[in-house]
RNA sequence: GGGCGCUUGGCUCAGCGGAAGAGCAUCCGCCUUACACGCGGAGGGUCACAGGUUCAAAUCCUGUAGCGCCCACCA
């Protein structure tokens, strides 16, 4: 039969052939209503905006292991494929490249012909990131895909927000955010990154009213000093608790504000007094709240200074007003020294501008009843984290959690499903969010006040309450007054990712679907979303579903360059996927990065790496050629054990035992161990040794049983290491499967492999120790003398332990032969092997090998080897020793572990003795 | 300020209580009829440092140092 294999493994034609064919079949699809068991994963979907990165490809390479494996398994096995529209990241995309190319900013768009444009921008861009999951084989259940502003999910969300609302864990109110004031939006605690920065820290004085004297404090930003409306001493700081109620003028106002006695000071840090801003700072916000002070709001949403800062600052910039008020209190007199000072300053996740701590109007959810859930679940094992350590992380956060800041006031998202009722007049109330400040006194559902109003207040002056629905209202159910307004601000992306695991799966319906694949089985992201996205998933399925979402998150490392870096866009450091896909495979690709991705560390990558993933590709396709050159006439049934060779033999048990080991990996997530020892077993074991020593058998046509034998097991072994690799290498393992089992329907669907008792457990052991250490003996004397690999030695001679496995060797001789280029095998009992004059000597504890020199080998190459044996041997004498010296070690130690050093001990002196006997004997 | 991770051959990493391992790189032989993306052989590490526990420690404990993440409302 003509081989069809190319000589070298040429992944393109291959992946493309057989995605088509697989999504062609349907082979990703499952129904509705499976038969069999469920296993389930949903993809972390990746942002429309997205383009793949390497640490897509490790994440979907690795969910495609678990998915392609459990499918082999007889599973109904769903991957949920989907994207997140990520909502400020895509608005900001867009908004882009519309300034880019039309120069138009969003306020001149509008809103509708924004969103229309980000929809239409979807279109043609937002599956290409699905479209590169594809080339790295991903196996998705395509049919359903789904997209987090869908009609269906957005159905999911407003049902999730009536249902938290209505149940007191959503609520509206003014509270400091953390503002953008590039993306003009609110950000959650968690999409803010801090970063330390070298600052300032100014010393002002405030001059007391009454002309007496003046406080001096320090603070980190003179600007807000506008909107001071108190300075706070501890009270237990003996140095100002007298002043407790004292009046200050604040310095470039021509307000007087009072000094106010609070825990929260800290007084050794700065001067122990410290300006209060209610409206710019979380802290001085609860100060405030605690001595009932008002909130001057300085800044308006673009960060520049609003007329609340006077006539003098308004219209500046955040910096430019603290130079001009540094300058101005320099002047006055009142600026007592500038510090340098270290300090965390907040960026926007999404854009890095720095954040400014802003009062405003928001919506939060209420997360301490939602939080104590997971915790409790988590506590009872129903998720559980691969690798263990990440539970305490998610557990910490958990426990710590602050309500969730949930509206963005941005355009692209799910808008919120709340409506306002402006009758019975319009009146002058401002309906644009973030508006309605300063000092508006209106009470206070802070985060983390457990008590705080869950109704919340209508926006500003309304009468009616606001309408919160599942469906669109078209008048108010109070007054009936049609003129309703919805809410401006839309939900944080976050908010509807959420419900990703279920509302995916057809939820609030109640579908087939929901029904047989929730609870979903394993997550697979990495550690940068725990907070964001795994916990909040934990929380809403719990809260929704009343189930978790998952039992199993498995949390992989995250890719670096060579030096240790991120990769990032910005760095220009990155290593496109598909590049590498285009120049190694994907098959490649995938095989490298797992076996590099161990137990969750993080991976340094470079190209390089995927020279491994090629090479073994490469291997396998190879010896795949060498099966396929010799199984044309292959017998199609199985022979009796009885006709199976030694080789066989061997590497049945080795297979099997290969086998156990990879399904114990996969089932405990260990997907590098499971890569590795499949690479181990068909490099070293199958292709090194059992494909050379089948050689001998396929090439035997004399002998048609023990041919037929080879045959059969080398179809049995390839077509196991297939399916073994399938969930690996899914194209080059389908392709070779095409050819070798021709018939049997595609891998992807095959059965994978059974663990089970290793079979021939002696036989394999005679094959070790008759076959490979003879053969390795020879080599290595063979390579220490330089002699060329085609090179044939007239003669080798073997000693072994005992007459049983001189038997044995004596059976097996003819693989040391064929292996190890001898024309004559001779196998006996060591004390037979007789005078060793002339030889070159290799010594193990199960054997002795000698080749007579016989011109071959040089006399002073072969006294070098020796000598260095020796001093190995005596080495290793040594270190035995000094354990069976030491009576505690006898008396405490395992008594196994003591025979196993006296054994040694045993057999490192025969060792020796031999070795030196051989030397002797050189002459 | 806390928490977590890492520190093992030149490089990237396994091993996590009983004789130091892999891939790459290096050196020596080889185009041996599946594969030079290959074959055979070899060299190379006092397992960051200091203490401790143990018969036994790269492996457990306690410190120290360096690197890297994450969290944190000290102005």
């Amino acid at each position: 039969m003509p081989t069809e294999l190319a000589k070298a493994y040429e992944p393109k034609a291959v992946e493309s052939k057989w995605y088509a064919a697989w999504e062609k079949h349907g082979l990703f699809h499952v129904p509705d209503a499976p038969k069999n068991r469920a296993y389930c994963i949903v993809i972390p979907p990746p942002n429309v905006t997205g383009a793949l990165h390497m640490g897509h490809a490790l994440n979907n390479t690795l969910q495609d292991i678990l998915i392609r494996w459990k499918r082999m398994e007889g599973f109904a096995a769903l991957w949920q494929p989907g994207t997140d529209h990520a909502g400020i990241a895509t608005q900001n995309v867009v908004e882009r490249e519309i300034l880019k190319k039309e120069g138009k900013r969003r306020q001149e768009i509008g809103r509708e012909a924004l969103i229309e444009r980000i929809w239409k921008w979807r279109e043609e861009y937002g599956d290409r990131i699905l479209l590169q999951l594809r080339a790295l084989g991903s196996s998705c259940d395509w049919e359903r895909t789904r997209f987090t502003l869908d009609e269906g999910l957005s159905r999911a969300v407003r049902e999730c927000f009536v249902r938290l609302y209505d149940e007191g864990l959503i609520y509206r109110g003014k509270y400091i955010v953390n503002w953008c004031p590039r993306c003009h939006t609110a950000l959650a605690d968690d999409e803010v990154d801090h970063k330390d920065e070298k600052g300032s820290l100014w010393h002002i004085r405030y001059p007391f009213a009454d002309g007496t004297g003046f406080v001096t404090v320090a603070t980190t930003r003179p600007e807000t000093l506008l909107g001071d409306t108190a300075v706070a001493v501890n009270p237990k700081d003996e140095r100002y608790a007298h002043l407790e109620g004292k009046m200050v003028q604040l310095p470039e106002t021509n307000r007087q504000i009072p000094i106010v006695a609070d825990d929260f000071v800290d007084s050794t840090f700065g001067t122990g007094c410290v300006k209060v801003t209610p409206a710019h700072d979380p802290n001085d916000f609860m100060i405030g709240e605690r001595h009932n002070l008002p909130r001057i709001n300085v800044m308006n949403e673009d960060a520049t200074m609003s007329a609340e800062a006077g006539a003098e600052y308004a219209g500046l910039k955040r910096d430019a007003c603290r130079e001009k008020i540094v300058e101005a209190l320099k002047n006055a007199g009142l600026l007592e020294k500038i510090e340098d000072h270290q300090h965390a300053v907040g960026h926007c996740y999404r854009c890095h501008t720095t954040i400014e701590p802003w009062l405003s109007d928001q919506w939060f959810v209420r997360m301490r009843p939602l939080a104590e859930a997971a915790i409790r679940a988590t506590e009872e094992g129903k998720v559980k984290f691969h690798p263990e350590r990440w539970t305490q992380f998610y557990l910490q956060w958990l426990e710590n959690a602050r309500d969730w800041c949930i509206s963005r006031q941005i355009w692209w998202g799910h808008r919120i499903p709340v409506w306002y009722c402006k009758n019975p007049g319009p009146g002058t109330r401002n309906l644009e969010p973030g508006k309605d400040f300063p000092g508006s006194r209106s009470p206070v559902p802070g985060p983390d006040s457990g008590s705080g109003s869950q109704v919340p207040g209508p926006r500003s002056g309304s009468l009616c309450p606001p309408i919160v629905a599942r469906e669109t209202p078209t008048k108010c159910p109070n007054c009936g007054g049609q003129d309703i307004r919805q809410d401006d601000d839309v939900l944080d992306t976050w908010f509807s990712s959420a419900l990703w695991p279920f509302s995916t799966l057809g939820w609030p319906e109640k579908t087939e679907t929901l029904a047989h694949y929730y609870p979903t089985s394993t997550l697979v992201t990495d550690r940068g979303i725990i907070y964001f996205w795994v916990a909040r998933m934990v929380m809403m399925g719990l809260k929704m579903m009343n189930a978790v979402p998952f039992s199993d998150v498995y949390i992989h490392g995250t890719i670096l360059d060579e030096q240790g870096r991120k990769m990032s866009k910005s760095l220009g450091n990155g290593i496109d996927p598909l590049d590498i896909i285009d120049k190694y495979g994907a098959d490649a690709m995938r095989f490298s990065l797992v076996v590099l991705s161990t137990e969750g560390q993080d991976l340094k990558l470079s190209e390089s790496k995927f020279d491994m993933g090629r090479n073994f590709c490469n291997k396998l396709w190879n010896a795949a050629r060498f099966a396929m050159m010799n199984l044309e006439d292959a017998p199609a049934t199985a022979p009796s054990d009885d006709d199976l060779n030694l080789a066989d033999r061997w590497i049945l048990n080795r297979l099997a035992i290969t086998t156990s080991d990879v399904r114990a990996a996969l089932s405990d997530f260990k997907f590098s161990v499971a890569a590795q020892s499949l690479y181990q077993f068909v490099w070293n074991e199958f292709c090194d040794w059992y494909v050379e020593a089948a050689k001998l058998h396929l090439n035997d046509r004399e002998n048609a049983r023990s041919r037929a034998a080879t045959q059969h097991t080398l179809k049995t072994a390839l077509s196991s290491i297939l399916k073994l690799l399938h969930p690996f290498l899914p194209f080059i393992t389908e392709e070779i499967w095409g050819t070798l089992m021709p018939g049997h329907g595609m891998l992807i669907v095959g059965q994978y492999p059974n663990g089970g008792a290793a079979p021939f457990e002696k036989d394999a052991r005679v094959f070790e120790i008759t076959v490979k250490e003879p053969v390795e003996a020879i080599r290595n004397i063979r390579g220490e003398s330089n002699l060329a690999p085609t090179k044939r030695i007239p003669q080798a001679v073997s000693g072994f332990n005992d007459p049983e496995t001189v038997l044995s060797a004596v059976m097996s001789g003819n693989y040391v032969e064929h292996l190890a280029r001898v024309d004559s095998f001779e196998a006996k009992l060591k004390s037979e092997l007789g005078d060793l004059k002339e030889v070159a000597t290799n010594v193990t504890a199960n054997q002795v090998t000698v080749i007579p020199l016989a011109g071959l080998i040089d006399v002073a190459a072969e006294r070098a080897r020796l000598e260095k044996e020796i001093a190995r041997a005596a080495g290793e004498i040594e270190a035995t020793a000094r354990k069976l010296g030491n009576e505690s070690f006898i008396v405490r130690a395992p008594a196994d572990i003591v025979e196993k050093e006296r054994q040694r001990m045993r057999e490192s002196e025969e060792k020796i003795e031999k070795l030196k006997a051989a030397l002797i004997a050189l002459g």
